[in-house]
DNA sequence: CACATTTATTACTGATCAGTCAAGAATCTC
DNA sequence: GAGATTCTTGACTGATCAGTAATAAATGTG
């Protein structure tokens, strides 16, 4: 044991998660690390390492706090829990245009960093495992209510893909309506999933 | 009239754009495209401004010389237009995945510089149009010859989202079998609007 | 209290960044 | 051929980049 640290390592690495995700990887520089943590560089370099492993700490966390708890919410929701994900999504786009307009930080990290960082990579794989499995768990509770009766693995992946392109669409700075159209596209994509009682 | 360039500025571009494609924008540095075109910096800022104009002016050539290109095939090709459309790009995946994972060059500066950038912007909205507006004409055309009866509106929102989410799966190293399998999800979407004969 | 260990602070690296400047060379018009 | 104009060349900026070294301060254990 020695001298503690004088800060929260996880409030630090949220405010550097949300650089992250707000700027990019590149065009985040550790000063901008600095001035959003309050944490001189030699403390950050100490407590994280270097750059791309404060990028890979950054996406555990949101993977966990983020990422998780949103979709707990989408594994056994049955396919109300996969509809009202995509209204939830709209509504944070019309309420919160700019915070909905930075995308989601893996999207965005592996699309800017392809498939050059392993780190990276892996993490990407996790979240789409996580994404299309909570999809895939609450279509696999709807077709065992008798709710849907298509092809699960099929809807799961449409349903991912739906959301990617949700994503790049906020992220590309379309117009408020167009997203909002996307989104309701989504819904009824869903929701037309539904057979008839 | 004065002394003549020595180099085509269209062929120099195109070898800028695939650098910017392959790299992103802040990761590829002005030595990157010396290295690219064979010329040096002071002769790329001479002819194409800041780096900033350089990315803008790579954006045009790709969105002229490839997704136009590209596009004109699907604008009236009707259901199949666009069933071959995703078909291509499978096939793309499944020859070329080095180049297919270098996804879209508008997608990934548009994920990557979000909307701070005017001129990006402007760029992803001419591309979100042409893209799906080539859907929806295709679609038109389907509706026309009585191939589908679906809101034709809708679903070139749709199929635009499916690109978006093939884009953003490719580029972010998904492994070749779900790539295709996502590639046989949009295709099977598709095939799955037209209405029996 | 002394020692070992870890963190905090400050200043400081060399490298690389985008972008420029000045001088020479090539072409045009007259 | 003279002069104006543009392009080419190569060296050169200051700024910023990620990352570090050295020292001081704070804790635990003996």
């Amino acid at each position: 044991m020695a001298r503690p640290r004088e800060f929260d390592t996880t409030e630090a690495i949220e405010n550097i998660c949300d650089r992250f995700w707000a700027d990019g990887y590149e065009a985040t520089g550790i000063t901008d690390l600095e001035d959003a943590t309050g944490l001189a560089r030699a403390r950050l370099y100490a407590a994280f390492g270097p750059k791309k492993q404060m990028l890979h700490s950054a996406i555990d966390f949101y993977l966990e706090r983020r990422i998780d708890r949103i979709f707990e919410g989408v594994d056994n929701g049955g396919l109300a829990g996969v509809a009202n994900f995509f209204r939830t999504f709209a509504r944070i786009c019309r309420q919160q245009p700019e915070r909905a307009a930075t995308g989601c930080l893996v999207v965005n990290s592996v699309v800017e960093l392809g498939h050059s960082d392993p780190g990276v990579s892996a993490r990407a794989d996790r979240y789409r495992r996580r994404v299309r499995g909570a999809f895939r768990s609450a279509l696999e509770r709807a077709a065992a209510d008798g709710q849907i009766d298509g092809d699960v693995e099929m809807l799961a992946d449409l349903a991912f893909m739906l959301l990617m392109g949700l994503f790049v669409s906020v992220k590309g700075g379309a117009p408020a309506d167009e997203v909002q159209r996307l989104c309701a596209v989504a819904i009824q994509t869903v929701e037309s999933w539904e057979v008839a009682p």
